[in-house]
DNA sequence: TGTACATCAGTGAACGCGCGTTCACTGATGTAC
DNA sequence: TGTACATCAGTGAACGCGCGTTCACTGATGTAC
């Protein structure tokens, strides 16, 4: 054990998925190539298939290991006081969008057309969610106590010992810092809000006070 | 005048851009190919050349008919009360892009890799944002009053008659909608928040709020 | 109204290219005795 | 420690395909006189 052949298994394989993070970063998910991935580890192309059976798996990798970069980030965010803690996470996922914008596109922007993400990538994407709905959504907020929409997310809610309304109006929120993320890498600011960091301020601190974190 | 030619230009020119969105329709903006699009109208792929000199002008002529897509749809919007408005407005936005997901995320989607909007969209882009700006940016908005947010949006405030923290406020506000739009067309809400109406209503509501057009 | 020339939409062949995936192969690493 | 066989990473050629764009061409439409 710890044999030649594992050991170069998983440096293959970890070289594999750098050069396609690489690649994506120029052409996008939808033009990942298995041949230009192949190229820059210094392979013939028909050898990636020894690591990845098929394209689509490739990107299935990238997917969750994207996920699970953003994850390590957002844990390493130390404050605990909820609003402070809102805001550290929410300057963490832009942060990270911003210095690896095509892994954030990878995970929230446009699906790469004819891909259909496994189940697999379910986990990965929750566990990003986990660190923003731990802060708000145990409360009850207001605005999102309707009672169809409750009903809707109790199941969810309390499979994890939340608030509906908490976990309805976290969801909210996430897709909010999303869509300000995308519209931003995109260049949708540009000519009104660009550099974007003190919009971006106050929207985090419109958050809090809609999610009953401040003072 | 009114020459044959003239006309069968016109013609050819919507047949090309109707079969263009129908082939986005099916593998997104990147996928777009002049053969393809060529073989769908039934001409041979040179002849395409003849009206697109070449892919990207294609492709910012799609962008622009789609931002004119949505203006005009958010132009028959006939509320005037301003809550009533701002909520039609963003029910309008989420019904568009539900019914056309793929020109919806050729504007707001992740940007086509290699493709740089030039100049012309951005007046495009402009006139949706201002349905959503007309509603809300004359007012004052709290927490969106930072000295140095409203210094950076003065310049665009001051010469559209704005208030710059409605200008951010609003700016903010649209980037949650288009977030929260973009994540339920890619599946992301699927086991939490889909079908995902009573989560947007709730989201209107709290913007509203925000926005003072309440009560 | 008729003729001569200019414009231009559409054709078909060709350019050089990259793609995902399969397959029979070589040779090094691992395993059992 | 040494031999015999199994595993498997990587090779190189090939499959069938689609792509954007150019170019010389034909023939119909438009324009000037």
């Amino acid at each position: 054990m710890a044999g030649v052949r594992e050991q170069a298994r998983a440096e293959t394989t970890t070289a594999i998925l750098a050069a396609a993070r690489s690649e994506i970063a120029q052409h996008g998910g939808g033009g990942l190539s298995m041949r230009a991935v192949a190229r820059e580890v210094g392979l013939v192309s028909s050898a990636v298939y020894r690591y990845f059976p098929t394209r689509e798996a490739l990107l299935t990798a990238m997917i969750i290991e994207s996920y699970g970069h953003l994850a390590d980030r957002l844990g390493q965010v130390r404050a605990r006081q909820p609003e402070q803690r809102w805001r550290a996470l929410g300057r963490a996922l832009r942060d990270w969008g911003r210095e690896f914008p095509h892994e954030f596109q990878l995970i929230y922007g446009t699906p790469v057309p004819g891909y259909v993400a496994p189940p697999d990538t379910v986990p990965a994407a929750e566990s990003v969610a986990q660190f923003f709905m731990s802060v708000a959504a145990p409360a009850r907020i207001p605005g999102f106590e309707a009672p169809r929409l409750v009903r809707q997310m109790r199941p969810y809610a309390d499979s994890a010992g939340l608030e509906p309304s908490g976990v309805a109006a976290t969801i909210a929120e996430i897709a909010a810092l999303v869509g300000f993320i995308s519209l931003e890498l995109a260049g949708h600011f540009v000519g009104t809000a660009d550099p974007a960091d003190h919009l971006y301020a106050a929207l985090l601190q419109r958050q809090c006070l809609t999610l009953g974190l401040s003072g």
